[in-house]
DNA sequence: TATGCACCTTGTAGTAACTACAAGGTCAAG
DNA sequence: CTTGACCTTGTAGTTACTACAAGGTGCATA
């Protein structure tokens, strides 16, 4: 199959998936007569793990790692299991940074029930104090 | 002041403040006679602005948006609120999305007590069909 | 006075993971 | 034989910084 092809069945950009072969995270096609990329099955299910890995937050590096682990059948899936874990770990503290900005925000916009910027609770939350404030020049 | 105290002031870098200054983020500074940056004390509050604005998720076309807004005492209070909302729109999202995201890694935790990759139910629910894997070339 | 060191200046390039665009080649249909 | 979809390579842009190089400044100390 050509790389449209390959890009529809996949839900990933044509430019994208050559991005992933010269980084080496997808192994290189085959080339037709008159140099069009030749994907086999084997390409569409290795785009395919990567796409999902990188959904799930796995960064390159680490889909490399996946990669090059779930390639060996022998392999240990403690190592697999690890990737997954220490994911979980940074997601878990993404959620909690997210949820304690929620609750900031979230403050802000009840505390503040003013009409001016010159009293809104908002801005004065925010850190700026007017009185000092600067004009900015051009 | 010069710019090394304005960056432990607050915990910026010095590069960061002269990207804010090339941005137009920060006005710029007042010049010593040797060249050096000469901040005010209005600096010192726009920047702490900044970087409180930036911990809270909003990007640099948002804290451009509330600073614009925020220099003017007579603006409506309701424009620097919608910012706000939106960002806790977007923040929210972002906590739904991480959340399933983890549910799914914690999914593949617990199904996978294999020892070997090729029994491995993560490697399987990454959606790498392996009997179509073909060899990563050169 | 010399020298060492922290600090400052500008300018350029690197980061992550793509995305966009330009200039041109290929192929099937009408 | 032309139109249009598709493909090729190569380069530059995105976000919000960060790092580095090469050189100037300011102050304390030997």
């Amino acid at each position: 199959m050509r790389i449209g092809e390959l890009a529809r069945a996949t839900g990933t950009k044509a430019e994208t998936i050559r991005y992933y072969e010269r980084e080496g995270i997808l192994p290189s096609a085959d080339r037709t007569d008159s140099n069009y990329r030749d994907y086999s099955a084997g390409h569409l299910a290795t785009l395919n793990f990567v796409r999902r890995a990188r959904e799930l937050g796995f960064n390159m590096a680490q889909v490399r790692e996946l990669l090059k682990l779930s390639d060996h059948e022998d392999n240990d899936c403690a190592d697999v299991d690890k990737l997954v874990k220490d994911q979980l770990v940074e997601v878990d503290r993404k959620i909690a940074d997210l949820t304690s900005l929620r609750d900031e925000l979230g403050q802000m916009l009840t505390s503040c029930q003013a009409d001016r910027i010159g009293d809104c609770r908002i801005v004065e939350s925010l850190g700026r104090t007017r009185k000092t404030q600067v004009s900015a020049g051009s």
